[in-house]
RNA sequence: GGGCGGUUAGCUCAGUUGGCUAGAGCGCCUCGCUUACACCGAGGAGGCCGUUGGUUCGAAUCCAUCACCGCCCA
């Protein structure tokens, strides 16, 4: 074996060798339970980030332990289209060289597309590999398969049958370069320093009402002036008629409990065309509702001055029509929030625009009650009630948008002006014959696609093997935002086409920030590519730390310093690996003795640990809480098998001691299966180099329950001999003369003899009846004398008196408490009491060094 | 504006149902290349557990308040 741990070395050739053997590919016709993760598709938008290797690790964690459980597992890969995102990263990509979509026209675009799916979607399979996800390839799915998007017309001319689908204007979010409406969910708020406008109505019979809008441009799609009926400044103007600045428009003034009595001036303009408050206001009062924008956010007021302007240069023009006409109050400072396009960072319009709405009321009613039922669970649980804090507010879903890419909408429109939805092209309209069709030139919402992810990757509507097999599947794993995106549809369209929950659990992980706690972000320079990361630490120790935070709080901050520590982690198994190998050699694999023959202290210990390591090992993953299971793991391997069994046990490998062979390989054997989900490929090469025919970990199974090794007693007693070598130790380094090894102790209670001849060996002490002569120095269960030494040094001495004297004295103040005595519990008492002897007896022997 | 999470050693984080004498990794100091490992071993320094109150015999842990950081949703 190499001297030191080289993860390029070892993580090269497994991956393949695993999917040679068909260790990921799920099969329908095994008589095992069955467990399916399908994998979050990520946006083949780019590349993977440090989210995608979190959410990826995770999975994979539940999906090899699953099948080293006995189970048939499917893990499911797939991308999706996304397609806003994507189609402005090749506008991006068009801009740089100077072109635009339009010039090169909606054919040379989906070229540019495809092309773009197949080396992105390339690079993202690559780097899953390169992570070790255990993906069943055989199965890997597109949003824009064939069949997938067969499967999304499928399920929008099902709900469209239902009557839940409907067209309909209302005010959305409007992307005015992108061209297309988007979800609130995809606006991003930015603080801007604007400028707060006050502009006077003249009142039709004398006076006027002042109101106050940030923009005015706006104004020119007014229908109304409303206020609050509440607000006695203004009561008396409701039903008088006001008249537009700039446009002459007669302008009804309506009372609406809607109006903030404590903005501007109280007094509301009203722009149904152009608000979403407004718009209701209008809905409200029967009010025109004015479109004065063009798609591209260009003015749309024809015989006006401002037609065809950007809304940017019509507000100055706005603006100063104004101040020359003496209706410009004043202007003011004002801070507010805007909505900017999560995608290409335009000021979002709101605007009015026709849509195709999903109706939510059924199917949300269904989604709650089965997360209330549990029939979902929630990790960590908090997240539950952020589901359904979200489905209670939920309105009609736009499931359209104005993109060049995505699933059309499968709708087609016959010249009469009728209305067909079918999953293939009609060839005449149902309703009047007419051949002359065209389809919906919308297409769907992204997470309309994604929303069916856990049921079409499978097959449906076709009743597939699959579908028959993996449906519904285990568990979903995504981040806390996706919750609402994503995770509430998916149940919503799996309860109404499947009939059952797509997944019964959720886990929900953290989110990375970069080091110094900002967001991760390309935009931001703050991403970091995992490949950099598994190209210097190896991808078994960038996974050990992931799953030592991905489920342990809500943030957390990437740092570097700890992979590092986890890849030391992976070279320690290495290193720990030879002496047990070396002592085997060619001969034969030793049987493990039963818990009644094993004769030694660090042995009945370590197995004792081992077993407490299985137990919360798999309790850690069986609970989300892989933070718990990595500590154990990495506790038992180093700090006990490592640190004081192979130490402990090193002489008798050497001498090919069978029981320290059998006790050493099993120990190792076992922590290379429980910590094979969280680091696959060290752990699958030091199997493969241990004694005996071996086939892969995974097929290994998953260790059973030690209860068998559990020893309280070796525990104990195992525990006093480590803190008597540690007090050894200290006093060889901190006593002048001590020597590194060598000496002699003397116990207070002698007896146990395995115990002394433990503590001789680890503590390189001869332990004695008669100490030679020379300075006593006290341990907590008897003495020790270095014949070199003659004093202790005072002032370390000093200093641990100090200490206990100050423990000594909290202790005692507690115990002197009546109150304490009688209230709290005996043993609680007891172990005070006992402890304060402790001490006494320690200050005692150290008082003695002086 | 509503909600969630966080604030513990120089840094990044653990601390289950209150009993803590507060831990780990990294970093720091001292010593050691003794054939598993210097990607190591041994020892050591370092913390009024964000603020102020409250509950309790006892609070890092429970409650309230405030402050700051981050995120989500309006």
């Amino acid at each position: 074996m190499k001297t030191a741990y080289d993860p390029q070395a070892i993580e090269a050739g497994w991956y393949t060798r695993w999917e040679k053997a068909g260790l990921f590919t799920a099969d329908t016709k095994s008589d095992k339970p069955k467990y399916t993760i399908c994998l979050p598709p990520p946006n083949v938008t780019g590349e993977l980030h440090m989210g995608h290797a979190l959410n990826g690790t995770v999975q994979d964690i539940w999906a090899r332990y699953r099948r080293m459980t006995g189970y048939e597992v499917l893990f499911l890969p797939g991308t999706d289209h996304a397609a806003i995102a994507t189609q402005n990263v090749i506008e991006k990509r068009l801009a740089k060289e100077g072109g635009t979509k339009e010039e090169i026209g909606r054919d040379a675009f989906a070229e540019l597309v495809d092309e773009w799916y197949r080396t992105v979607g390339a690079t993202i399979v690559s780097q899953y590999r390169v992570l070790g996800a255990s993906l069943d390839w055989t199965r890997q799915r597109f949003t824009m398969d064939e069949r997938y998007v067969r499967a999304v017309q499928f399920a929008f001319v099902a709900f469209y049958e239902r009557g839940w689908i409907y067209r309909a204007p209302r005010i959305v979010n409007w992307c005015p370069h992108d061209l297309s409406a988007i979800s609130d969910l995809e606006v991003k708020w930015q603080t801007h320093d604007d400028v707060l406008y006050f502009i006077k109505y003249p009142i039709e019979g004398g006076g006027d009402v002042t109101i106050a809008t940030v923009r005015p441009e706006t104004m020119l799609a007014d229908t109304a002036v409303a206020v609050n009926p509440g607000d006695p400044r203004f009561r008396k103007l409701i039903g008088k008629t006001a008249t537009l600045p700039l446009v002459g428009r007669r302008l009804p003034i309506v009372g609406d409990e809607a109006v903030d009595k404590d903005f501007g001036t109280g007094a509301l303009k009203v722009t149904p065309g152009h608000d979403p408050m407004d718009y209701d206001i209008g809905q409200r009062h029967s009010l025109d509702v004015i479109n004065a924008m063009h798609p591209d956010g260009r003015m749309n007021v024809p015989g006006l001055r401002y037609d065809g302007l950007p809304g940017v240069e019509a507000r100055k023009l706005v603006v100063e029509d104004l101040k020359r006409d003496g209706m410009l109050v004043k202007e003011e400072p004002y801070t507010h929030d805007v909505g900017h396009c999560d995608r290409c960072d335009a000021i979002i319009e709101p605007l009015i625009s026709e849509q195709w709405w999903l109706r939510m009321d059924k199917m949300r009613n269904r989604a709650v009650a089965a997360s209330e039922g549990g029939k979902v669970r929630w990790h960590p649980e908090r997240y539950e009630r952020i589901y359904l804090d979200w489905m209670g507010g939920l309105r009609d879903w736009n499931i359209s948008r104005q993109l060049w890419l995505g699933h059309r909408v499968p709708v087609y429109h016959c010249d009469n002006g009728h209305v067909i939805a079918s999953v293939d092209p009609p060839e005449q309209c149902t309703e009047c014959g007419s051949a002359e069709l065209t389809q919906d030139t919308d297409v769907l919402d992204t997470w309309f696609s994604s929303a069916l992810w856990p049921f079409a990757t499978l097959g449906w509507p076709e009743e597939t093997e699959d579908l028959r097999t993996f449906y519904p599947t285990d568990m979903n794993c995504t981040a806390r935002e996706i919750i609402f995106l994503w995770v509430s549809r998916m149940i919503m369209t799996g309860l109404e086409f499947m009939g059952e929950v797509p997944f019964s659990d959720v886990a929900i992980h953290c989110q990375v920030q970069a080091a110094d706690g900002r967001r991760m972000s390309k935009s931001l320079g703050t991403g970091i590519d995992p490949r950099q990361i598994v190209d210097k630490y190896g991808a078994d120790a960038l996974r050990a730390w992931t799953a030592s935070v991905a489920m342990s709080s809500q943030d957390v901050r990437y740092d570097e310093s700890r992979i590092e520590g986890y890849r030391r982690f992976c070279n320690k198994l290495w290193n720990a690996a030879k002496p047990i190998l070396a002592s085997l050699g060619d001969g034969p694999v030793p049987e493990l003795p039963g818990p009644e023959n094993l004769e030694l202290i660090e042995d009945r210990w370590m197995l004792s640990r081992l077993a407490s390591a299985q137990r919360e090992i798999t309790g850690g993953i069986e609970g989300f809480a892989f933070q718990d299971s990595i500590a154990a793991g990495y506790g038992c391997a180093w700090n006990e098998f490592c640190d004081w069994w192979l130490e402990a046990s090193k002489a008798r490998l050497k001498a090919k001691d069978h029981t320290a062979q059998a006790i050493g390989l099993f120990c190792f054997e076992t922590l290379l299966r429980l910590l094979h989900p969280f680091m696959p490929f060290v752990t699958e090469e030091l199997w493969s180099r241990m004694p005996g025919h071996r086939d892969f970990v995974m097929r290994a199974g998953w260790p059973d329950e030690l209860h068998q090794y559990v020893d309280g007693q070796a525990e104990v007693d195992f525990e006093r001999l480590m803190s008597t070598v540690y007090e050894i130790r200290s006093y060889r380094k901190t006593v002048a003369g001590a020597p590194m090894k060598g000496g002699a102790a003397r116990l207070s209670q002698p007896g146990d003899s395995d115990w002394e001849r433990a503590l001789a060996q680890i503590g390189e002490v001869a332990v004695v009846d008669e100490l030679p002569p020379g300075k006593q120095l006290g341990l907590t269960e008897g003495t020790v004398v270095f014949p070199s030494v003659t004093a202790a040094d005072p002032a370390v001495t000093q200093k641990r008196l100090d200490a206990l004297q100050k423990d000594l004295d909290r202790i005692e103040a507690k115990l002197e408490n009546q109150d304490f005595i009688t209230r709290a519990p005996v043993e609680e008492v007891a172990k005070q009491q006992g402890r304060a002897d402790g001490v006494r007896a320690e200050i005692e022997r150290l008082k003695a060094l002086l």
